[in-house]
DNA sequence: GCTGTAAGTATTGCTACTTACAGCTCGCGGCAAA
């Protein structure tokens, strides 16, 4: 008898069935609200996004129903070492065997994890987007007729699937080509440009979406700002320096993040650095010493965090602003798991902002976009992808970006094998790569937009909590009395005040509006003298609401 | 977009300044060499 067929014989229906897979085969007392009602729509076939905090039980969200569904579950992860860990997690609870699929272990080793899978000794497999890119890889997975797919930390998707990691991008035709079970995309921040994003990027269109607890109130919110760099190189090493607890200060790039911690060191404190030039050996030593409290701080760049549930982390210090809040409060949200008190100081300059926007520039090469789309085009059969790389010499992750333009545009197909055939009807491959670089000119914008929403984080006036809740598209109305701005009475009187009810004045909290440039948008956040709407074209856009209703910029629409 | 550094310039001491330019996050998979 299969596991889910036994585990639905021994505990009857619906939340009951998945509070007692809870307990008995994890040894979960309780579910949450959140976590139960994602399980109960995944059992009826639905597909959820899941938004939750670190540390909530976002795993049990596919894990349960896993057990009560029959075939394996399938799930995406990013790093090898995230995988690794979630198997061993797995093998210490009565789950029904984990196993993964990865560039870092022997082909035999693969294809035992293959075998367990079809012959149901194994109910998990981990992989990662680039496995799951792979034809034959696709092909073992479907013999094996999953039930569930669950993309972990799936706010990936919509930060690397763009250019760094483009594969990512192709877990839609991935998921559908496995049949299109059930799927859930977790993730612990994604404010509603990025659940969108994730969903339309996984054809998940008709997704429940469940979002829960986004608010930490036990993080003290500070930015400090500097006009000269060395001041604020020295500020950053003395208040690090003189805190107590374990803390984090997150950097911008490898060199910053070497010398940092050796000025750390230098003022007494157990520091390391941690970056994706440092050899593995190294960086795995960084990682268990934080673990194993051997530390005081970890001066990190953006690679340190994924996977991270230390509860005791007392700060995280930024000596430069990432390029999203949606980074930020990832990157804050270390802080303090404990719900004891904790602290989140932005070093601040103007002028930081600068890598930022060097990082988010980068344009898609056109005219090798037009290459493509060219040579696919004159083939007019099916162009297989080795042969087109060795011909360009372009590796297969810039290609997939290309292809993956391409695609959007509708001048070419990928099949199942992982090839390309040009589109019947599909534009020319002149108008198919300028319509891939305006898509690409749009992305740009967007992620511009987000930068200019970390500028406004770092020089409100306001509460910096309400700007940070309403950012994920929390309505919060009042100032939270845990941030700089709120204890330093610098808040006005108009910024002080409630903001207005979600459904007041003319344009409402997530009223949808149209602007004659800029297309439609959705209002993120309102207060008494702006407001910032979220276009889909643009991104997001502050606006005086004195100047909208003078010059009847916006309108209602539906 | 900003920063650090090397090279160049004015100059005539070995400094002070300008200019040009490279570098800047994130990880997978797969191959070569030892």
């Amino acid at each position: 008898m299969g596991l889910a067929r036994e585990f639905g014989r021994r505990f009857g229906r619906k939340g009951r069935r998945l509070r007692t897979v809870a307990r008995d085969a994890f040894g979960w007392r309780d579910l949450r609200p959140g976590q139960q009602d994602a399980m109960e729509h995944l059992l009826a076939g639905r597909d959820v996004l899941v938004v939750m905090p670190t540390g909530s039980g976002k795993s049990a969200v596919y894990q349960i129903p896993a057990l009560l569904l029959d075939g394996p579950t399938v799930v995406v992860s990013p790093l090898i070492a995230l995988q690794r860990d979630q198997v061993a997690g797995l093998a210490l609870k009565d789950a029904g065997g984990a196993v993964a699929v990865n560039s870092a272990q022997s082909d035999g080793t693969s294809d035992a994890s293959f075998d367990q899978l079809r012959a149901g000794t194994a109910e998990f497999i981990f992989l990662s987007p680039e496995q799951l890119a792979k034809p034959e890889v696709i092909e073992r997975l479907r013999a094996a007729r999953p039930s569930l797919i669950a993309i972990d930390e799936a706010h990936c998707v919509s930060a690397w699937g763009h250019d760094f990691r483009p594969d990512y991008l192709r877990l839609g035709q991935a998921i559908e080509r496995l049949g299109h079970p059930p799927v859930v995309a977790l993730t612990a921040t994604a404010a509603p440009l990025v659940r969108d994003d994730i969903l339309s990027s996984l054809g998940l269109t008709g997704a429940v979406q469940i979002v829960r607890g986004f608010d930490r109130p036990n993080i003290d919110l500070r930015v400090r700002r500097f006009v000269d760099k060395d001041d604020k190189r020295r500020a950053l090493i003395e208040d690090a320096a003189g805190r107590q607890g374990l803390g984090l200060v997150y950097v911008a790039t490898r060199r910053a993040a070497d010398e940092y911690a050796a000025a750390l060191r230098d003022a007494g404190r157990r520091a390391e650095a941690y970056h994706a030039g440092l050899k593995a050996a190294e960086r795995h030593r960084v990682h268990e010493l934080f673990r194993e409290d051997g530390l005081d701080v970890v001066v990190a760049t953006s690679a340190f965090g994924m996977g991270i549930d230390k509860p005791d982390v007392r700060f995280v210090l930024h000596s430069d602003p990432p390029e999203s809040l949606d980074s930020y409060y990832q990157e804050i949200g270390r802080a303090g798991r404990d719900q004891e008190p904790a602290s989140a100081v932005l070093f601040y300059r103007p002028e930081d902002l600068g890598i930022r926007r060097f990082f988010a520039g980068g344009r898609v090469d056109e005219e090798l976009v037009q290459r493509v789309a060219t040579l696919v085009h004159e083939h007019g059969g099916v162009v297989p992808a080795p042969e087109l790389r060795e011909l360009l010499d372009v590796g297969p992750s810039k290609l997939t970006g290309v292809v993956n333009l391409l695609e959007r545009v509708g001048a070419v197909t990928v099949t199942e094998d992982g090839d390309l055939r040009s589109t019947a009807d599909g534009p020319t491959p002149e108008r198919a790569a300028a319509e891939a670089a305006g898509l690409d000119d749009t992305r740009r914008k967007v992620d511009e937009s987000r930068i200019e929403m970390m500028r406004g984080y770092a020089e409100t006036t306001g509460c910096r909590r309400r700007v940070l809740l309403e950012y994920f598209g929390e309505p919060h109305e009042r100032a939270c009395g845990n941030c700089d701005t709120c204890r330093s009475g610098a808040l006005t009187a108009a910024t002080a005040a409630p903001a207005r009810k979600p459904d007041d004045g003319p344009f409402p909290m997530h009223a949808k509006v149209r602007h004659n440039a800029w297309g439609p948008g959705v209002v993120m956040s309102r207060e008494p003298d702006r407001i910032t709407v979220l276009f889909e074209d643009v991104g997001y856009k502050t606006l005086s609401l004195e100047a909208v209703e003078r010059d009847n910029l916006l309108v209602l629409s539906d």
